[in-house]
DNA sequence: GTCTATAGGCAGATAGAC
DNA sequence: GTCTATCTGCCTATAGAC
């Protein structure tokens, strides 16, 4: 299945300018918290200006959410191309995640899983698609691993292990956001795990 | 250090009643998603009421998440009381937060730390705070255990495995709330790594 | 302690001019 | 495509009667 021209959203200039404030906020404050009025503020816009590109909120959520979704796909496999051997393509994966925290953001469908109670549904279901992503892919990647998770002695399957990491990811960004710099910690933590499933 | 009774807060039963629900809510919609006339309908009250016991939303958050860190630290002593082994110590732990999730909820910090950046000061300060509790416990725990995390090889440290832990813990509940059952997937993958750590 | 009533602001959203 | 103007509804919060 190639990822790239199955929709072809061409947006337009401003559009994706948007696009990209909203994801950018989203990130911060979560979906509750962000505003027509404050993607305006940053924009130079009016809310009236940004309804007419995004009708509703839940259709600018969508539409984040599915852009995200299709970069990430794109750094995936990115990822599995350039790379062989396990360990290497686990310590890439997690710096796509450390690059993002660096930045100060979290992951966007982490904080919007936190809100997954109020997300209109058509979010809530690409945020779910989201972690299906990455557990399917990290399943398919220690697969193919000879020896994949042989380190961790009480998970039976690839996509067990797959489960650990993604948790540990996203909770570890949750936990170590921003006050005191602690890119430091989340990138221990994951040393930690990774070292052990890859050794 | 006693946990008892350095600030007495007897709460009339009102105020108790109010906690109850907000955290109840609180856990399933985040910290922005829940209004005082979404507290009011549930308790069959006036918000006017509930400003009554609790002048500012500020102050309601603050109240909220210091009685769940306060009742964390119960169970925690509990632990530590009844068991010994650190396996058993862990296994009791993760179902702290397996019992929040089998009831439809989140960890109560855990979501309004995806809210971290519209919190009020004073409830940040107690959603840290109560993370700061976390990894302070899991590490003695794990630094009283003669051969503590032997079985991670990258980490150094109990702190090192500590924060792996919480994190794993928090990341997993997040990625595994309710539409499908997914309570068996977080206790599997927290199972997979105490085996690892405590084997 | 709880109520009614209401203030003042901001949310998402729309109509219609340009 | 972007604007001004506006609607409706909900938000946190307060005043004052009971």
């Amino acid at each position: 299945m190639p990822d790239s021209d199955e929709a072809p959203t061409d947006r337009s200039r401003t559009a994706t300018r948007i696009l990209d404030v909203a994801e950018r906020l989203f990130q911060r404050r979560g979906y509750n918290a962000v505003s027509y009025a404050d993607l305006a503020a940053e924009l130079d816009l009016t809310t009236a200006a940004i309804h007419y590109h995004f009708p509703s909120k839940a259709d600018l959520g969508q539409a984040v959410v599915t852009r995200y979704r299709r970069a990430n796909a794109k750094q995936r496999a990115a990822i599995r191309a350039e790379t062989s051997a396990l360990r290497a393509r686990l310590q890439r994966y997690v710096e796509l995640y450390a690059g993002v925290l660096a930045d100060g953001g979290m992951c966007l469908c982490g904080v919007l899983a936190a809100d997954e109670a109020t997300l209109p549904t058509p979010v809530r279901r690409e945020v779910r698609g989201f972690f299906d992503d990455q557990t399917d892919w990290l399943t398919s990647i220690l697969a193919e691993d000879i020896d994949g998770g042989a380190g961790l002695d009480g998970c039976a399957s690839p996509r067990q292990v797959a489960d650990l990491l993604l948790s540990t990811i996203e909770g570890a960004m949750l936990t170590h956001r921003s006050p005191r710099n602690e890119l430091n910690t989340f990138r221990a933590s994951l040393r930690c795990l990774i070292d052990t499933i890859a050794s």
